[in-house]
DNA sequence: AAACATACATAAAACTCTTAGGTATTGAAA
DNA sequence: TTTCAATACCTAAGAGTTTTATGTATGTTT
């Protein structure tokens, strides 16, 4: 799958996350204006302390096939003689983040419910 | 995949849930101590207000590979003619639960993070 | 009698991600 | 100065999970 996810010392049977990868692309658009996929992976690094590791092979594809759904739009830019392909989010990819972040947040309630987890006692450190 | 997901009016799209069912049904019988699979597809449109509605065609390989992998343990039953298969969580199945519940809690504080999502502010009736 | 619910099951296809490559530039360490 | 790590893009075969589409059969409701 596209992510390896690891606490501390374990890493996750990353089977759990399956699916949230274009809800996260989106995400980070919406708040980050551009960012490039290179750029997307270390971000979701450091905002998940580790815990989430992009893999390109699942990441570059499916930018690719944003970007033909018309969700994205691009725009190529050089850093001496490294290419950048930097990513927006277009309108139809802006109200598709929040469609998604929404059906996210509800399958969180879902699942909590479900699992009977509280939350509240959740330190992720 | 294995769960058609639904809000009020609409259906998720559903690649949002991939790799769960393992948890859900681990979850399930660690509470209710044995239940049949037809009862555990009940119990989850049930306890998730029909937002989850598990596939057999997902359930049911799933359920004969965690018995293979000796997390399940089985009782056959006869209601007339019809036959009921139960299912049991063995000792490691018990480990495996709690490990795989304490992954997902992990992974939904992770994302809530990464999503930026206010919780609280989630109702779901 | 027909339709629906209960209850099991399998198999082809679709979808998503992993794993494993490949190319090339830039900067730091040895 | 060469080698290693990081930056930055990419593709493709395979693995794994779920969907969709079947199939069988019994019990219940209309």
């Amino acid at each position: 799958m596209f992510v390896a996810v690891k606490t501390k010392t374990m890493l996750y049977s990353s089977e759990l996350i399956k699916g949230t990868l274009r809800t996260i692309i989106l995400k980070l658009l919406c708040d980050q204006q551009k960012m490039y996929g290179y750029e997307i992976t270390q971000k979701v690094k450091d905002l998940t302390k580790n815990r989430i590791q992009l893999t390109e092979g699942a990441l570059y594809p499916t930018l690719h096939a944003m970007e033909n759904e018309g969700l994205l739009t691009t725009e190529v830019e050089y850093i001496g003689k490294r290419v950048r392909k930097y990513y927006s989010v277009s309108k139809n990819g802006k109200e598709k983040a929040s469609e998604k972040i929404n059906e996210f947040a509800q399958f969180m309630e879902t699942m909590r419910v479900l699992l009977n987890l509280d939350l509240n006692t959740l330190k992720v450190q």
